[in-house]
Formats: structure tokens, sequence, C-alpha cells
DNA sequence: TTTAAAACTTACCGCTTGGTAAGTAGATGT
DNA sequence: ACATCTACTTACCAAGCGGTAAGTTTTAAA
């Protein structure tokens, strides 16, 4: 069965259960969707489960590999420079951000699933990120993963609330909220770790 | 039909409906949850939208009466404390997070529930917070937002994380974690109140 | 003590759900 | 030419879904 169609079908599912969740949608339901029937959709994944667990796969493979910074650069430049590639991704699409703010919330009955383990190299990667900048050397791990959290919070919040805040505030409001974002975000970032933990 | 027993149901619901979704919970589930027969769950509230509608109603009204500091407190320390209860509120429980926070996902289907109209007048309670502060007075509408909805993507983000930090880092990883959260983010509120925007 | 409303139960209903079983058209390799 | 494999289709299923209809018990005011 032809990688790209398999890729393909993976592509067009995910924006759907991004949107609905993984109770949200049927399988005929993604099958309709993508131009085929329920049938032929179990066919190619197995089952619901198989097809979600792959569209969660694809989506933590996709995120080991944002570093847009040469390592040799100054720390405080390089942890902003990664945050906010973090944030200018959801203006791309929201399709990731949504679905694993979803994990977060299953994540009590769904246990353990993809998007745990490699959160747990992502956020240590931040970790180390945080304690190069001089003036956090010395902070304890549960210190900077606070700020990382916190951060990270900031961004993927956010992220999720177009919609909402387009609700409220009309189109121009959530415009002018969106273009403020970044810097308010730089700021943000470059006030507290000027700051000692 | 009892207010006390209409309020117990609800009660008794809400945890259901943050931890598994809308779509995630029959009535059926709920209705065994609750001890009672799903027609008669149906008795008391016509719908399952209706039985949701007023989980998230009662929601918002809460959320309406969190203010702890006196109106005549210095502006940075007020906002502080606001924000610092906000996130307080979370570790008695965090059924009103994870439910808003859903809400926020299915928003671009839901259209318009309950919940995005509290949050018009909450945000531009904060917004109008914000501009209290010395540094902030002439800031933008939407500078002090995006300040505002950074500060609460922080807050709420770490409040629906708990189960999977604890399953990447152990409870001992998280309660270190928890413990260190506060202080952090009274930080990160004190480093950005301090500059200008 | 009667009356009426509230709080249920039992019995359904049509529809959707995720999934299985078995067969088939068309391409590909030998 | 034959066999194999991929990519489906048609037909079906039991279980669960939200919801309705109608009757029964419980509570409490007149």
């Amino acid at each position: 069965m032809a990688q790209d169609t398999r890729e393909r079908l993976l592509d067009q599912a995910e924006p759907l259960f991004a949107e609905r969740g993984f109770y949200g949608v049927s399988i005929a339901a993604i099958a309709n969707e993508l131009g085929l029937t329920k049938q032929a959709l179990l066919h190619h994944f197995g089952s619901k489960e198989k097809l979600y667990g792959e569209v969660l796969k694809r989506i933590s493979t996709r995120f080991e590999t944002i570093d847009p910074t040469p390592v040799d650069a100054d720390p405080t430049q390089r942890l902003t420079a990664f945050l906010l590639a973090l944030h200018m991704q959801n203006a791309t699409s929201t399709n990731a951000t949504r679905i694993l703010m979803r994990e977060l919330l299953d994540n009590k009955r769904r246990a353990d699933t993809a998007g745990t383990w490699y959160l747990k190299t992502f956020l240590e990667g931040l970790i180390a990120k945080v304690k190069a900048v001089p003036n956090w050397t010395d902070a304890s791990d549960a210190e900077a993963l606070a700020l990382v959290y916190q951060l990270l919070g900031a961004i993927n919040y956010f992220g999720i609330s177009e919609p909402t805040l387009t609700g409220i505030f009309g189109n121009q409001g959530y415009e002018a909220l969106n273009a403020a974002f970044p810097s308010q975000l730089e700021q943000l970032i470059r006030a507290r770790l000027g700051q000692r933990p």
C-alpha cells in the first residue's frame, strides 16, 4: 500500500481529530471526508485506535525536529528563538497543538500514549536550554521546568483560542491581538530570563 | 424538584464531563455514576445538551466571583493576587479548567456556548487590571490582552497537566514542580509588569 | 383523606457506533 | 497463463447511543 496514500490519508484525518477529538469523530465520518468507505479505511489502518495512534506518532516525530538556531548562539537568544518558532508553527497549523492539548486532557484515562514520551525529551531539552542562561545556571530542575511550562502554556493556550477570541473580540480584535502577541511573548521571556529564578 | 438534589447531581456530573468530555461520556454512564437510571436523569434535565449546559453555566457564574483583594490595593499586587488565586483554585479542583479548555477546543463547532460570554467580561476585567499598573497605563488593549492571555495560559495549561507531568517525572518530580510553580508565576508576573509593554 | 405534583421505572425506538467476514476488480511479478 | 497481492465493496452484526411514551411509587400540601 503506497506510503504516499497512507500519508495523504493521515494528513486529512489529522484536522478532523484536532477539531472534534477522538470520541467526536466516527471512522465513518473520517472515511467520508477522505472520499472512501468506512471499510476501506479500516482496511488501511486496522482500527480507529490505530489510525489515531499513527496521527499521534506523526505529530510526535514532527515535534522532535524544531530547532531554528545554531548551538553556539547566545543561550537567551536561542531559547527565545525556539519558543517563538513554536508559536509561529501555530500560525501554519494548530492541529498538532489541539490534538496534544486533548491528549493532556484525556491522559487521566488514556494513560501513557505516544505523546507522553516525546514530551519527556522535549521538556528535558528545554530545561537544559534554560539552564544555559547565565542567570539560571544554578536554578533547580523544578524551577527551570516551572518557567518552561509557563511559557509553553502561554504559547499553546493562545494557539487553541483563535475561534473563541474571534467570537469575543471580532476578526479585527483578534488580528490586533495576534499581531501584538509575538513581541509581548518575547518581552515576557526576556523579562524572566533577565531575573534570577 | 429539590434544588439541592439538582445541585448534587450537577456536582457529580461535572468531574465526568471534565475527565471524558461531552462526547466521551454517555448519559447512561453519568446516571450510573450518580446512582440512578438514565431515564431518571433525563427526567431531571431534559437532554444531555441541557445537562451539560447547566454544568457550564454553573462554572461561568462561579468564575465571576473571584477577587480576593480590596479595590484600593496596589494594582500590581492586586493583579498578582488575582492570578495566584486563579492558580490556587486549580489545586482544589481542576474540573472547571478542564471543561473550559475543552470548550476552547470545541468552539469551532459548538460556536457560542455559555462559556464565551462570561469570558468576555472576565477578560475585559483583567485588561482593566493590567492598565491600572503604572507602566501599562498607555498600553493598547491588544498589548494588555496579550499579556493577560499569556498569564492565563501559563496557569491553565499547568492546571490540566498534572496526570501527564506525573507520568513523565513521577510523583516526586511533579510535587517539586508544583511547589516551585507559584513563586515562579509570581516572579513572571512581576517581571513583566515591571517592564513597559 | 384526597389531590396533585415530583421522582422515578419499565419498555421501547430508530439510528449510529466500531468491527468482522467474505468476496471481487485490477495491477504486478514469474 | 497463473498466482499473488493490494485495494477495495457489499453485507452484516451486536452493542451502545440519545430520546420518547406510559405507567407507578413517593412526597407533601389543602
